[in-house]
Formats: C-alpha cells, sequence, structure tokens
DNA sequence: CGGCGGCTTGAAGGACGTCAAGATTAGTGG
DNA sequence: CCACTAATCTTGACGTCCTTCAAGCCGCCG
C-alpha cells in the first residue's frame, strides 16, 4: 500500500503539464493520496475494512471548469474527496459578491462544514478538470462506529478545518497573506510529490485576491515586488520560488506557532 | 429532563449581577444547558447511557480570572464544556503579541481544535470566575463508537465550530465587525435564557478589539457612534441594544447567508 | 489622596481599496 | 496562420478607513 502513485487518468482535455492526480484505487489498494489514505495505511485495518470503506465511495467526473460539486443549500449527504484538479468553495452574498472560502487539491476532503447546518454552506466549484470521490456520510459516520481508525480520522479532519479556517482570520498584512499563501500551496503540492518550489496556479488572481481579502490590484503589486526582491519569479499563473526562507520569515506569524 | 435551569451556584464572590450559569445535573438529569443537553434529551438515549455519558465528565473549577483551563502546546486529551463563567481562547505569537479566537459562554465547548494536532493550539484563559465539565476524549470517542448520537453530537459540534471560525475571516467593515458581535453575544445570552438585548461584556474593550482585528481605540469610537445613531446603548461594559433591525442589516453580511 | 489600568477622544499617517487606463494573454473563427 | 475580441492582468493616481501616537478622563484600590 502507499506504493507508487500519479497515475495519468486525465483525458487527454488539457493535459499539457503534469497535473496532480490521485492514483483509482481498487479493492486492495486504496487511492493513496486520498485523504483517508492513512486509515487504510494503518495497521490493524484489514481487508475486510478496506473493502467496507471503500464499498460507500463513489467515484464522480469529470467535472469542467465552472462545474459544481456541490451547491450551497443544498441538503447535505455526502462529504467528497478531490480525486484530481482543484476545486475551489464560494459563497455568494445577496449583493452577488463572490467569498472564496478555499482552495482544494486532490486528496483534500471537502464539504466536513455542511454536517452542522445539514446543507451545503457553500458552492463547490471545478477550476478545471476535476474527480471526486463521494462518500455518502450517513454510511460513513455508520462504518465509524464499527471502526475506531475511521472515525478517528473523521474527527482529526474535522479539527484540522477549524485550525485552517482559523488562520486567515488574523490581521495579516498583503505580504504575510501572499506569503503564507504561497508557501501553503507550495507545501501541498509537495506532499502530492510535485516540485515545491515551481507550481503553476490554477486559480485566477481575482480569486486569490478574493480568498485573501484583498484586492486583485494589490495582488498583483504584491507578487511584482516579491519578484523585484526575488523573493519568487512569477510568469503569468507560473511561480517559482526564489527564496523560501525568506517568504517563511514574513509567513511565519500566520502558518507556525 | 430540560427542566428548570440557572442554579445559582456561584460563590459570593463577586456575583452582583446575574451570571449565566448552567446546572449541575446529576445521574438522571444532566447539565441542561451542557453541549451535550441535546443528546441526553434525545428519545432513545436510556438512563444507562446517560449515566455512561456522565462517567466520564469531570467537574473543575473554580478557576479565577486569568486562570488557565489549558495551556497551549499541551497534550491533548479532552474537551471541556464552560459551565459557568466566560472563557477566552487566544494564542500568543513570540513577539508576544495576543491574538484573541473566542469567547465561549457556559454551554459552549472548547478544546475541539486540538483533535488534529493532539495538543491545544490555544490557551483557554478564565474571563471571570470559571467552572467546566472535563470530556476526557479519548472516552468519548469510545463512547461515540457506541452510542451514535454522541457521535452525530460530537461531528456536529466539529462543524459548526469550522463555520465560525470562517465567519470572522471576510473583509467587514468595523461597524459590520461590531454589530454581528454584539447580535452574535445577544443572541448567545437569549439561548441561555438571558435577556437578548442587555447584557454586560466581562471582556475588556481590549479583548473585543483584538478578537475582532480592531485596535481598542477604533471600538471605542465605533461603540460611541453606534450610542449616538441611537443604535445601542453603552455604560461602560453594559450593553443595550436599542435598534436590533439597524444592527442586524448592518451585520446581515456576516451573520446570515 | 494618589496612582494605575481601562476607556475615550483627537490628530496624523499608512496600508490597502477604488477608479481608470493600458498591456498581455487566451479564445474564436475565418 | 492570422485577425479580432474578450478576459485577465498590470500599473498609476487618488481616496478612505483604520491604525498609531499622544493626551486626557474616569473608576478602583491601596
Amino acid at each position: 500500500m502507499m506504493t507508487e502513485m500519479m497515475t495519468e487518468m486525465m483525458r487527454s482535455d488539457e493535459s499539457t503539464a503534469p497535473n496532480p492526480i490521485a492514483d483509482d484505487g481498487d479493492e486492495a489498494h486504496f487511492c493513496s493520496t486520498c485523504a483517508f489514505g492513512r486509515v487504510c495505511a494503518a495497521e490493524g485495518l484489514g481487508k475486510l475494512d478496506l473493502h467496507e470503506l471503500h464499498m460507500l465511495v463513489e467515484h464522480a467526473g469529470p467535472y469542467h471548469e465552472g462545474d459544481a460539486i456541490f451547491r450551497i443549500n443544498e441538503r447535505f449527504g455526502a462529504i467528497y474527496a478531490v480525486r484530481a484538479g482543484m476545486v475551489k468553495t464560494r459563497v455568494i452574498d445577496d449583493e452577488g459578491r463572490e467569498q472564496v472560502l478555499g482552495f482544494h487539491l486532490p486528496g483534500e476532503m471537502i464539504g466536513l462544514n455542511a454536517i452542522h447546518p445539514a446543507k451545503y454552506p457553500c458552492d463547490a466549484i471545478a477550476l478545471d478538470t476535476v474527480y471526486v470521490c463521494r462518500f455518502s456520510f450517513p454510511a460513513l459516520a455508520t462504518l465509524a462506529t464499527k471502526i475506531p481508525d475511521v472515525q478517528q480520522e473523521l474527527f482529526r479532519l474535522l479539527s484540522a478545518d477549524i485550525g485552517r479556517a482559523t488562520q486567515l482570520a488574523g490581521d495579516w498584512s498583503a505580504d504575510e497573506r501572499l506569503a503564507a499563501f504561497l508557501l501553503g500551496l507550495a507545501k501541498r503540492y509537495a506532499a502530492r510529490g510535485f516540485s515545491a518550489t515551481a507550481f503553476r496556479l490554477t486559480m485566477a488572481r481575482a480569486d486569490i485576491a478574493n480568498y485573501l481579502r484583498l484586492a486583485a490590484e494589490t495582488v498583483s503589486r504584491v507578487l511584482r515586488r516579491f519578484q523585484d526582491q526575488h523573493l519568487i519569479h512569477v510568469d503569468g499563473r507560473d511561480i517559482e520560488l526564489l527564496d523560501v526562507p525568506a517568504l517563511r520569515r514574513l509567513a511565519h506569524g500566520i502558518l507556525h506557532e
């Protein structure tokens, strides 16, 4: 288990650059980059258990750019693991203004914040071609009562989301926010086997700005300045981190403590 | 169950104004304002189950102003329900600056965000005289595998915390933040049987400001202006809401959608 | 009474948003 | 392959909301 990964499975649609993707998994080898990978990998979880977990998963996709995996106010029934592509979660207030809540890479879970209100509190929108795994939540909860490791993993995932949501709540400067954003992405890409210093932003500047609660113009300006200071190299949506320690110093307050 | 409440149990220390407090509970009548009240109240949860839940709870307190219920980086072992008084959670960065993460009233749960990192990611500090219930988390998790309602309630509590943490992340104005803060407090007090329009702020202006990511001076100024506009009446830490609809209009973007 | 912490009030400065225009890229169809 | 258009991104000038700094006020407790 957890052997190799990155089985290319995108249609030849627009797959130019290598694209993060989790392998498909089968009865014995569960999606290795999935949020539940650690559960499966845990000793003591036999083939039977793995089988049970696998049984309640439905693969879905492809979703294309702009498609919704779920929409706000839909009745909550399942959580989703991104299997390929990038997903953004967002709300739209009644004046029509968008608020980006997060970006989600392969292996990450979305929909956890829907448990409480029993309906999705946000839209989940594909930013490129996206595949997901759908976990029926009632079935998952039932399984969790039988397999403590699954329950523990759910608690862990939920708790981690609280921490994540807390991060951006601080009153950080544009520089700090952007540095933390870039380092965060880099780390998540690295965890999936990609370069930790060079990657392509899937989302528009406006989305980044919105997520960081900045104006799009500010994002442009800060990226420009970072480049002038030789912290990064920017070419459109391609980013290269040149001075990680300096960025880390900037982001320090947000990322670590 | 859920019969009467508000058994005064504070020492005569500084109990001048009526103070929110949850009743103590016994084997059959569990703390009625506790975060787990709804679980106990749920039909189908027999006396035996209630007994089991009650068994893993330890009462603790009194904590006095400034005391810590738990401290950052302590190993995670339990979540806590506030039973009386007010608790603030906060972090202190390495430059010594405080960041207030939340205020917690009786019946509310703290420590949920510690599950993931397996250690508390913040301090929990008593703002006045505080009593708490301590729920050993391993024991609770074990119980949750036996009683689905308990598991469900834990999922619900965790999920709700994600939503709460998300709220303040938006780029709201000082007016919007303060209006939402006051209405939020009012609602939570009301849910505990207290006036929804008049209450006493337990925390200092500086704490409010810090929590809302504003300067203390800004909080002063906005409260002053709210008073001039006849939205509220302020007398030191005593607050009266005079024009709830207007406040709601201000806070609308933050509170509801 | 005097001192101290919490709160208020005023004036000045800064960081970021807004507005507006231009540059670059991507997408489309001939 | 090349217009042509639309979307995205950049850059500059200006305005605004909030912070910062500084001083004064009030209530509390020794």
